[in-house]
DNA sequence: GGAACGAATGTAAACGTTTTCATTACTTGA
DNA sequence: TCAAGTAATGAAAACGTTTACATTCGTTCC
């Protein structure tokens, strides 16, 4: 910012023939000022071009209406729709979102906190809870109040807005299972320093155990979260001696990678093999056969957790944490076993 | 942000037994200060969890390095992958992305840019031209270098870092036409200030002209960029006395919308009829039959935006603008008519 | 042996706001 | 008529940095 051509308060006051505390005041307590005076004020702000410099404003008042979210990429349909909510809910109340990613890497995601930190961020929106303790130390010590979301642990004391990743995954391998399969396998995401990811696994050999099939000897293959290495994943699985029935997979993306796959192996889904995802994005309902997902309510989650943070920083509550409901959405891909 | 909790660059120094400048120039310009110095500076810095106050230095230095974009909406693939890639390149140089979304309304555009402004950015991003002339002024008179990205205009002389949307669509159009097409349609976006969208509608006529197929009478329905309403506006296409044998459409989404739509009336894609994308996202690939469209590279333009801009703050250069090609790829959903 | 220099550090004045405390000029009530 | 209250405004002190300038040491060179 070139400040050289930047109007001032200053500058604003003088033109205008008051102090700059009258200024200041109309842009903060327009009720304090009179009719006239504030009228010749804003025209004056208005003529000059004037916008208030956001350091200043910030040095002064020691508040920047401003909170912070670090996710994991961008380049993600499903944070993106969430972030989207939570930032129309931030805006409704006048508070600006900052927006950075970490790239799934645990120091990057410090670096940016910190980054966020000094730009004098009101609170922060982070995903999942897995990080080194540093992180959560220096979170505390400078008492910026944060809200965790895109997972839920029923038995932790922290701010969760989000749902049960474990509970899902069980819910989703039982509902496989029903159908009759015995030879299941997942294609999970990468689970080092992703609790969702490794919850959503926890979740499946869980739900295996229960029902009498050996969790610890499910056949996984961790992949990025993209369609190719889905394809890839997939293809892993089914070269193995005994192919499954069923594939459960810890997105959609990664389901329709492969979904995919199984065609170009000339396997019919849901006939030949079950295929399910995770996430319920948009992909899940327009691809063919239809993907059985998860549903995950992105938006409300956003709207939750914009919720809960402003809550926080108004002192009303400490945390008002939240568990939102998942439900499994049948459509074509799974089926029994021939 | 409490400053009760927030340690200063003044509590560092005193800790230390420094004075201010030297930790500044730790932070700033560490070569300036000894070995011993530094490394007592820094650990001291560590203990106390001290991060610079943003403003603070804002107010001191007058530089940000801070650069905004303001996009039509986050919700949507293609602004996600291409911001990704921006953001990628600048935070390669130590430079933060501020991301706000205007919900592709004018007004909000333009608050949103002040807010940026207001905010210290040293640069700003935009998509499109389309735009009030005051905000034109606003940046002008503020000095804010920006960069156009989305679109092309050969003949303006604005810093454009993109695609010429007019020539895609026109030789998207040509495509279907050497195909056979002779009653053609279109699903565009909503037109009024996009300015994308209005350029793939007149690429669209013009081609038709060319060929001797009246342009001014192209049937068009505009339509949100939604899966469903791309539904709904095939349905309206569908249910016209005179039947299309081929509709083009504004961009993926609406397309894949549309090949539902054009299953759920019992046609068959492309034998009964031939749909047409635009952007070239995941899903093209992915649904059946595949979608024909036009790709673009939102990443290297984004990367290119970022260099762009970069380039600008540097005073190398004062705008290095770039035209990104485009080409259309032949998947299924594109066939004569029969 | 002293002048001149350079490296390392300190001092203090900005930067553009907000906000506390005065000050002024009216009103009101007795 | 005046005391007291109120509404509108102003003066000036923060806020946490950066940075121009000043200071203090050792060195080095003649």
């Amino acid at each position: 910012m070139k400040s050289k051509f930047a109007p001032t308060l200053h500058d604003v006051a003088r033109q205008a023939g008051v102090s700059t505390a009258t200024v200041s005041r109309v842009l903060n307590f327009p009720a304090l000022v009179s009719e006239s005076t504030r009228e010749l004020v804003l025209r004056t702000i208005d003529e000059l071009g004037y916008t208030p410099h956001f350091g200043g404003r910030a040095l002064a008042s020691n508040r920047s209406n401003t909170i912070g979210a670090v996710i994991p990429t961008m380049d993600n349909a499903i944070f993106a729709r969430g972030l989207q909510a939570f930032q129309e809910t931030l805006s409704d109340v006048g508070v600006t979102l900052l927006v950075a990613s970490s790239a799934y890497d645990p120091a990057r995601e410090f670096e940016q906190i910190r980054a966020l930190v000094s730009r004098g961020i009101d609170g922060l929106l982070l995903i999942g809870v897995a990080r080194p303790k540093e992180t959560y130390a220096f979170l505390e010590r400078r008492r910026i109040p944060y809200v965790l979301t895109w997972n839920y642990r029923p038995d932790e004391k922290v701010c969760f807005v989000g749902f049960d990743n474990r509970a899902a995954a069980s819910a989703m391998a039982r509902t496989v299972i029903e159908r009759g399969h015995q030879r299941i396998a997942m294609i999970a995401g990468i689970t080092a320093s992703n609790d969702r990811a490794s919850d959503r696994v926890e979740g499946v050999r869980a739900a295996l155990d229960e029902a009498g099939l050996s969790g610890r000897d499910l056949p996984i293959v961790e992949s990025v979260y993209s369609l190719s290495s889905g394809r890839r994943a997939c293809a892993t699985l089914l070269e193995s001696k005994s192919r499954p029935t069923a594939v459960i997979c810890g997105n959609d993306v990664l389901a329709v990678g492969a979904i995919g796959q199984a065609k170009t192996h000339g396997l019919r889904v849901p006939e030949d093999i079950s295929i399910t995802g995770f996430d319920d994005i948009e992909l899940a309902e327009v691809i063919e056969p239809g993907l059985t997902t998860v549903h995950v309510p992105h938006r409300r989650m956003g709207k939750a957790a914009a919720g809960a943070l402003l809550s926080i920083l108004d002192g009303t509550t400490d945390c008002r944490g939240m568990e939102l409901e998942t439900r499994i959405v049948m459509r074509e891909s799974l089926a029994a076993p021939s």
